[in-house]
DNA sequence: CTTAATCTGTAACATTTGTTACATTTACAT
DNA sequence: ATGTAAATGTAACAAATGTTACAGATTAAG
């Protein structure tokens, strides 16, 4: 169990000496979940640190009307909520949803509040971990806030880019999911990449877009 | 200026005597700005605390068609950017205009990282602030999430009431300013409360509002 | 009190996006 | 190879919001 710890943002630096001794201090549980099944509701309390250790989860809201909007997906060794333990309001902002079978690693937050003061390193890490949870939500907001779908498409796709570096980008997400992602439907978002390939800014296949226009997709966020 | 800082989220729980000894250990600068001037923008590096004393700060997105998006607003005394000065991307994530004449106090962000260490005190304090930065843009995320202006305007509403506790609401906003906070455009803003005033579910006059029917405006989030 | 600036109401029209429904294509398991 | 589920293309129409422009109301400054 330790050495997938080992390679957490929270633990990272520590030995698994110092790993195995600081869990001795401190108590602990693990729990398993099963694929599909919601591990916490939006409103839900947060009085415990989870480290997710196997499986996979998926944060989304959902909004009043019903409709859902897919925020995050968790791969292991990550801390779920791990903004939410501490500050003004400690309530899952979110629905978590088990993706597959799995299992978590449960600290409560008293414990976690004594392994920070034991661990400095670990509390380092774990500010870190808090700074990038708001900085992601801070770069969510930046893309909600693009107004037109055409907006997001051409942000979406200058990101992956930047990331990858030439004019052609992969893609491992299908337009239904992406369209959950941006926030729109799925028919809109098909509409409106026809509406992009016919003007010859990209060709957009099953896997992959190739960038025909850059300056295009550029002016599009108007830069 | 430190009884200022007493009563900072930051430097919470420390007597007087402590922060003038912590500020004897940990070099730091202040440094004063006029109204209108723009202390940061957008994609500057965050290599420094930054605690508003006085006057007042505005956070604001630019989207890239120029139009602007309120986030948030500063009063001392906050910091700036606390949750930008660790975790993976040390960049400013919006421009930040003064609204009035004030000053700052800066710290370097290597003495800020010895002074956790050396008061664990502000170490929790620093996680709180933080952690209530994240959750702030969480509700932003959640607001922003709903889909027609009605929405926004219900949940707004409900907000205050919640806050304020009766079917009077005072409000303190222009309708200009709550377009730019919802992103949306003024008319729109305008059109939309004169259709729910029509529907009868509240009255809307400059400095208040006034619900008569919490049902209807409940039924507009779905609950 | 007067004037200028700001805020608000309103309307016609354009644009974007959602809704719904169905056809077509692709991926995958048997 | 075949059948089934998932993903995608497409179209007609409805709904929501943006755009632009102007008039009236309110507030702040002198």
């Amino acid at each position: 169990m330790y050495p997938i710890l080992l390679n957490s943002p929270l633990f990272r630096g520590l030995t698994l000496e110092e790993l195995t001794h600081l869990f001795s201090l401190v108590k602990h549980q693990i729990r398993h979940f099963r694929s599909g099944e919601l591990l916490a509701q939006a409103g839900d309390p947060v009085d415990k640190a989870i480290l997710l250790m196997e499986g996979r989860l998926q944060g989304e809201m959902v909004d009043f009307a019903g409709n859902s909007l897919k925020i995050e997906e968790l791969d292991p060794p990550q801390m779920v909520a791990a903004a939410f333990l501490y500050g003004p309001k400690n309530k899952f902002p979110v629905f978590l949803n088990a993706k597959t079978d799995g299992k978590i690693l449960i600290i409560l937050k008293k414990e976690f509040t004594d392994m920070l003061s034991l661990e400095s390193r670990v509390m380092v890490n774990y500010i870190n971990i808090v700074s990038g949870k708001a900085q992601f939500l801070s770069g969510k907001i930046t893309f909600l806030s693009l107004r037109t779908i055409k907006e997001k498409i051409a942000y979406y796709i200058l990101q992956m880019v930047k990331s990858g570096g030439n004019n052609y980008v992969a893609i491992d997400q299908t337009q239904t999911n992406l369209a959950e992602l941006f926030g729109v439907t799925r028919p809109s978002l098909s509409r409106t990449i026809q509406e992009m390939e016919k003007q010859d800014i990209f060709t957009w296949s099953r896997d992959n877009i190739v960038i025909k226009d850059l300056k295009k997709l550029n002016s599009i966020l108007g830069r």
